[in-house]
DNA sequence: GTATCGCCCTAG
DNA sequence: TTAGCTAGGGCGATAC
């Protein structure tokens, strides 16, 4: 048995392992924190069952229990920095990647700075770290993280009755997946009670549910995660397990599951009304040092599916099913027999299997630390907050980097901001199309406008100013379909539209990498890190129309849809000019279909190519139209809805294209859409 | 009976 | 203590 010090969970700890005498191996964590040890047996093997192991543990736990609080082990800053070994524990914690800029301070800056009496973010801890913190290899690092995944059953129903008085017969599933660590670790499931004859799992009961919380908060010293998952977890689980130890223990004594021991767990409200993701009532769990990731909200947020319910999702994404247990039947399978309580602990466990294996499989975890390390944001702000967040943090970076202040807009309550004009929708020729019907596209049409126009909060300038300097039109800078004046690029760089084109080079960087990635796990990061890239770049024009908080600019939003308004009506013209016989019959923002008359499908595919390459030479260079598809036959009932096959090439349609009508919506009954398919 | 508004959900 | 944008169709509730 070989005894030697590590940190778990942040914390001092002996660790104990070996093979016993009885040929069993084993592997504990005594620390200062709980009195429980956790014991590993990797071939199923029931510890309590080896009299003389547990003998000696019992014995040498004590000791090594009354070491730990006899204070010889010291909290030592710098063990735990140097157990960070990778990299989302930087993501997680605040204080590292240097956005406290968050926690704002009026005036600090004004004392370094005093010509920007106007800036009032700043960056609370130190500046110099900031603007020396290397963010050059910020995409290129990789790491293994730790993953707890996690579900209770219970045999009452939340909501029902105050969290308190729930009826303490309860069942915990835990799944722990460990990646790069050398540590011998499987499944676990506790299960409540005397259900020790179920044979496949590695298992421990709990007589009470005072014992099955301890070891609750003991898995966290055992497996240390980095980052907690399951289904809907925030809204209930770790709600129930907080409420319940302060039900039962009193106070906070048992709400530091968090990496540092000297920060509670807290729990706080997130009412939020957002127009983006609706209206939200949940709480948000801030574990210091580990993240709350709940797949439910995940994958609400990231897909339109007729049904959040964990069956429904994981049948459509993984085709796996639920096991089959009614919430009234819970109560007698556990106290059946030994079968019944079998089928109650796979239940369970199927529960917390399935959202990692929907993680893995939608590469959900890999796709967000991408984006956190693209945006500079906290991991857990990905899910806690909105977008706004992720543009500001971008922003703040450049601009502190290239030497530009941010500045604050007051945010009044209640105050309104004139809405503004957005993108011209083309009148629709409704009908039935039984001719190709060509689609020409501007790729990324509104930041292609923010670089080419050179479009930023540092480039726009009064009439008053521009006479001032003796600025020439057209040459220092440029007046936008309605009249806003930016400088041009000679004159300076907009700060906007850096960021765009250091995100799109990066993305192409990527993209031209992934082609030659074999490893499947490389090719998932870089594939995460590309949609990461995109994501945030197509975020940015939104910030710029955000009426509510930070960095409102409604003369760029409206100059970015004024000049989108003009090119719609541009190619419009051209295509109907250079060809005579031809008809836009649709249009919406950034696109226009034609109709080229009755010809063949290879005929409209030349054209519209020969169209979409003719017409891109009216505009400025960075915008591009391309020529995408057709649709053979189209049928186009209205405005912004229509159904179409879909057709890239002249063999095959690719795929139904259903947009905007009943099929694809989600507020009619299921015998509705099929009926109109 | 008609106009208007709020709500939902989509297109881009 | 927190929230990307506008345009648009369709439907039920309400006002007149």
């Amino acid at each position: 048995m070989h005894i030697d010090h590590c940190m778990r969970g942040g914390r001092p700890a002996i660790r104990l392992y070996g093979i016993t005498e009885s040929g069993n191996s084993v592997l504990c964590y005594v620390t200062d924190f709980l009195p429980y040890i956790y014991i590993h047996t990797p071939d199923g093997f029931q510890p309590h069952h080896d009299a003389q192991l547990m003998k000696w543990l019992e014995d040498k736990s004590k000791s090594l229990v009354n070491v730990v609080n006899d204070g010889q082990f010291v909290y030592d800053e710098t063990i735990y920095e140097s157990n960070i070994d990778f990299e989302l524990r930087f993501m997680i914690d605040i204080k590292i990647l240097g956005v406290n800029w968050i926690k704002l301070k009026k005036g600090t800056y004004e004392e370094k700075y005093q010509h920007s009496s106007r800036c009032q973010y700043v960056v609370e801890t130190s500046y110099e770290t900031l603007i020396s913190h290397d963010f050059s290899d910020q995409w290129s690092r990789t790491a293994p993280v730790t993953i707890l995944s996690f579900d209770i059953e219970c045999t009452a129903q939340p909501g029902k009755f105050p969290v308190a008085q729930l009826d303490p017969v309860i069942q915990i599933a835990c799944v722990i997946l460990v990646h790069g660590e050398t540590e011998p670790c499987a499944n676990i499931v506790l299960v409540l009670g005397g259900c020790t004859g179920i044979p496949s799992y590695t298992v421990r009961s709990y007589n009470t549910e005072e014992e099955l919380l301890w070891a609750w908060y003991d898995l966290f010293i055992y497996v240390d995660p980095d980052v907690i998952i399951g289904y809907n977890i925030e809204s209930f689980d770790i709600l129930y397990l907080v409420d319940r130890a302060k039900f039962l223990f009193g106070n906070n004594s048992l709400s530091k599951s968090g990496r540092n021991k000297d920060e509670y767990t807290k729990i706080e409200d997130n009412l939020t009304t957002n127009k983006a993701y609706g209206f939200r009532d949940t709480k948000r769990i801030l574990m210091h040092g580990r993240a709350v990731f709940d797949i439910y909200r995940v994958i609400e947020r990231e897909f339109k599916l007729p049904s959040y319910k964990l069956d429904h999702v994981s049948d459509h994404f993984l085709g796996e099913k639920k096991e089959d247990v009614k919430y009234s039947d819970i109560l007698k399978l556990y106290d059946g027999t030994n079968d019944d309580r079998q089928r109650l602990a796979q239940y369970c466990l199927k529960d917390a299997l399935l959202p990692l294996h929907l993680m893995s499989k939608l590469s959900l975890l890999i796709n967000y630390i991408e984006l956190a390390r693209v945006t500079g944001v906290p991991f857990v702000y990905l899910l806690a907050c909105g977008q706004q967040i992720r543009g500001l943090s971008q922003i703040c970076r450049t601009a502190f980097r290239d030497g530009y202040l941010v500045e604050a807009i007051d945010y009044q309550e209640g105050s309104t901001v004139k809405p503004y004009e957005g993108a011209t929708v083309l009148d629709a020729c409704v009908g039935y199309y039984t001719v190709p019907i060509a689609t020409l596209d501007f790729s990324s049409l509104y930041l292609s406008i923010m670089m080419a126009h050179n479009l930023c909060y540092t480039t726009q300038i009064t009439p008053k100013r521009a006479k001032e300097m003796g600025f020439a039109k057209d040459i220092d800078y440029i007046e936008t379909p309605n009249g806003y004046l930016f400088v041009s690029q000679m004159v300076r760089r907009g700060l906007i539209p850096t960021i765009l084109s250091e995100l799109i080079s990066a993305r192409k960087c990527i993209k031209a990498a992934i082609k030659n990635e074999a490893d499947p796990e490389k090719y998932k990061i870089l594939e995460g890190r590309q949609l990461a890239l995109k994501l945030s770049a197509n975020s940015l024009y939104g910030m710029t129309g955000a009426t509510k908080r930070y960095l409102l600019c409604v003369s760029i939003a409206s100059s970015i849809t004024s000049y989108g308004r003009e090119m719609i009506q541009t190619i419009k013209e051209v295509v109907e000019k250079k060809y005579p016989e031809s008809k836009v019959i649709y249009g919406d923002t950034d696109s226009v279909m034609i109709n080229f008359g009755d010809i063949p499908l290879e005929d409209a595919l030349r054209i519209g190519r020969e169209a979409a390459e003719y017409t891109t030479g009216f505009f400025k260079k960075l915008i591009n139209l391309e020529f995408e598809k057709m649709y053979f036959p189209y049928l186009l009932t209205s405005k912004k809805r229509y159904a179409g096959l879909y057709y890239t090439n002249t063999q095959k349609y690719d795929k139904l294209d259903v947009k905007g009508i009943q099929i694809v919506r989600r507020d009619s009954c299921n015998f509705i859409r099929d009926l109109l398919k």
